[in-house]
DNA sequence: TATTAATGTTAGATTAGTCTAACATTTTTT
DNA sequence: AAAAAATGTTAGACTAATCTAACATTAATA
């Protein structure tokens, strides 16, 4: 596969995320690419069986296809892991890099960064991580705010990277892993109380509730 | 610059390395191109300043092509050294990989793998990496067997990379960066007496000097 | 439902990088 | 110095990925 199909394919899957059905001018404006271009592009797809496409008809990726785009966003995704805990790249910066070596040629490579990172199973923001042959974790991180009194979650991702969101995390020592434990939910503003890490006990707004992200 | 532009920039650097004059069927010869499309690529360096070319006469890379070389080189050498040191990879699997990622456009990324190896001078054959602005530093390490007695040295490189050398280096402790002073140097056999890390003792066979590249 | 708007497709051009076949120049050998 | 060999160049074609302009179909709206 040529850099462009993987870039075709990565875009069909983000498509395919949110439910709508994938038109040809939506790859054109996610991609930033003029409807003819992404028109020849998807017969291209089409033939090598990576989605199925007939003219006028809304386009889905096969199950080929699929697992191809989820290969290059465990790359991505596992890269921006690295580049952050690893090298100490700040979580605004890895974004752009990970983009070009997510395209990378090397199972080697990609196997060792899985290795020093511990076979992560999700990224920052909560997205699963698919494995090596493009499966996905059937668990999906939930919001907090759908979570239930009286258990305990694992804080896997946050839905809201405002600097003043982070700050608050910061300040009550809350990061990805830390262990949310619900005591009690307020029928009235669906505010929670909660306890962090077993120690620290403080009440969580319901806005807070939504953007964090918990398994 | 595209990608295949840095390969052929790499390509002459390489070829210019050994005094010889830099001819088509050469650079056809190393990049396993045929010489009409070489011809043409040729043309097109030459358009943008990096190389100097009149048709027959032998090729060479203008200051600002030589510039862009190296500032590649640095990107494969830190690479390289990254891959081993690092992530731990052996020194046989790096080359394919940093061949790939010393096309990735991130100075921030370079930047930290630098920083990350201690700024390095030199990869582990030895060989100057050239800094940020592609320059190249004036000091060549030089094979332990011209050195001085009395002198103290650091192990910049080895000249052979046969396990049974490297396992030999692993025994006395002697790893990259490591301290060799010579102690004596016998006449007969140019063996040396040497001090490793103002610690172990031991004599170095006059084949062994031959193949450490020390600074 | 007829018209208009939105979206999709086709046709044909362009650029980078590659090729083969044919021709030109330089170098080597006889 | 002439012939042969090696090397270099030109011409023209091909593929992938892009574009614009023109045309076609589907969806929305009056």
């Amino acid at each position: 596969m040529t850099l462009t199909e993987e870039n075709y394919l990565k875009a069909l899957h983000r498509l395919s995320q949110n439910g709508e059905s994938i038109s040809v001018k939506r790859i054109a404006a996610l991609l930033d690419i003029k409807m003819p271009t992404v028109n020849s592009m998807v017969k291209n797809l089409s033939e090598k069986k990576l989605i199925k496409y007939e003219k006028y008809k809304s386009i889905e990726l096969t199950e080929k296809g699929r697992k191809q785009a989820l290969l290059i966003l465990r790359k991505h995704r596992l890269t921006e892991l690295f580049l952050k805990d690893v090298m100490g790249l700040g979580w605004e910066e890895v974004h752009d890099i990970a983009e070009q070596i997510e395209h990378l040629q090397s199972d080697l490579f990609f196997n060792r960064v899985d290795e020093m990172l511990g076979h992560p199973k999700f990224d920052p923001h909560g997205e699963p991580i698919p494995d090596s042959h493009g499966r996905l974790p059937q668990l999906k991180a939930t919001p907090l705010s759908l979570c239930q009194s009286g258990k305990k979650y694992q804080l896997s991702g946050v839905l809201n990277n405002d600097a003043s969101f982070l700050t608050y995390l910061n300040s009550v020592d809350l990061q990805l892993g830390s262990q949310i434990e619900i005591t009690a939910i307020q029928e009235f503003d669906k505010s929670m109380a909660v306890k962090l890490n077993g120690k620290t006990k403080t009440v969580f707004s319901a806005l807070i509730c939504q953007n964090l992200l918990v398994l």
